[in-house]
DNA sequence: CCCATTTCTTAACCTGGGTTATTGTAAATG
DNA sequence: CATTTACAATAACCCAGGTTAAGAAATGGG
């Protein structure tokens, strides 16, 4: 059963019983989300956190030029939704999709809260959860503010090994935030030799 | 009792008995940060988070060249620390300073788990504070990967009102990303056309 | 297997913002 | 109230990274 891989994150920080575990097994949704189809939309609602058993999911904004920022990737074992949206219940300005054939369980904003009351440690996985996801956001904006480009480009590398080379390179480009002329010229040209 | 005014903040989203509050207030030391002196410096370990109830504290880190960039600015009824730091109990690479007389109350990670397991409703309580931080630090590395240096000083001014006559201009140079010289050219010089 | 689409590379040129330096001014400190 | 010390403004020049364009390589669907 993959929700297997769910428990196995679950307990590294909590102890479930087999009760508590098929409690929480009802509150859940097992979806597959197919290459190139959206898990949300801008304009709709987050309605559920997202927990990726196998496959990529990222979650990007577009701005007003219409370019594309992403703001995380969710391989295996990552929660991935619109945090904004998901906790208001206002309409997002972010879009998540699936990068290849994704299988995730999902868990309703409404599904979480009931738990919370009823499994009491479910609260605090997911406050660890969020305090380590808080610790990478804030890591990420200093890198994006204190390195160069091609700094940022290798610590994407170790971040993601494991995606480096499944997705394609403008993805990175629209992660580290640069074009994907530049990271191509990053890659390849490096140096900068100048004819006199 | 100033303490009223974290108690306030608590009752947005919880309910605590008079009891619960005493008991709380007993895992609380109160600390006057006067200007310019330091919380928290580099190489430290965040033993505890700080609510300010008045007066400003910031958290910010110092990059290879020497230059501060600016994480968050706390003012009255703010929470601040460094997460990273505060819950793997490992050496920060922050530093949070006093930009004003300050006076702020002081909860150690150590007290804060202990306070979990007995007040239910505190961990409640910080589960949401930082799924708020969470979103503030996710907009703001959009603004940072979306918008120009202009924009972001407008959004500055929205969201610390304020602070932006109370600190000095260098310091929103350093948290919206950019140099002193070049936010002045914005506020003054700036000369550019821009349309929105 | 072929054609269409998407992705990657290269290269010439452009610009938002950085660097360095100077001068003037406000505000701590004695 | 004088003197350090920190802050702001301005300007000339510089560079990391963006823009535009166009061809080459990879991918994918029928």
């Amino acid at each position: 059963m993959s929700v297997q891989k769910l428990i196995d994150s679950l307990q590294k920080h909590i102890a479930l019983s087999a009760q508590e575990q098929e409690m929480l097994d009802d509150f859940l949704v097992f979806k597959i989300i197919k290459k190139r189809q959206f898990l949300l939309h801008e304009g709709q609602i987050a309605r559920e956190v997202a927990f990726v058993v196998s496959g990529c999911l990222r979650s990007y904004s577009i701005d007003q030029n219409g370019f594309e920022h992403i703001l995380q990737f969710a391989p295996t074992g990552w929660w991935i939704t619109d945090m904004y949206s998901f906790i208001s219940q206002q309409q997002t300005h972010l879009t998540i999709d699936a990068l290849m054939d994704t299988e995730a369980y999902l868990l309703s904003r409404e599904n979480q809260l009931i738990l919370f009351d009823k499994i009491p440690k479910l609260e605090r996985y997911f406050r660890i959860v969020t305090e380590n996801s808080l610790v990478g956001s804030r890591q990420r904006l200093i890198d994006n503010l204190s390195l160069t480009a091609s700094q940022r480009y290798g610590i994407f590398c170790n971040t993601y090994p494991t995606l480096i080379h499944d997705i394609p390179q403008k993805l990175i480009a629209a992660y580290i935030g640069v074009t994907p002329e530049f990271l191509s010229k990053l890659k390849n040209g490096g140096a900068k030799t100048k004819k006199s």
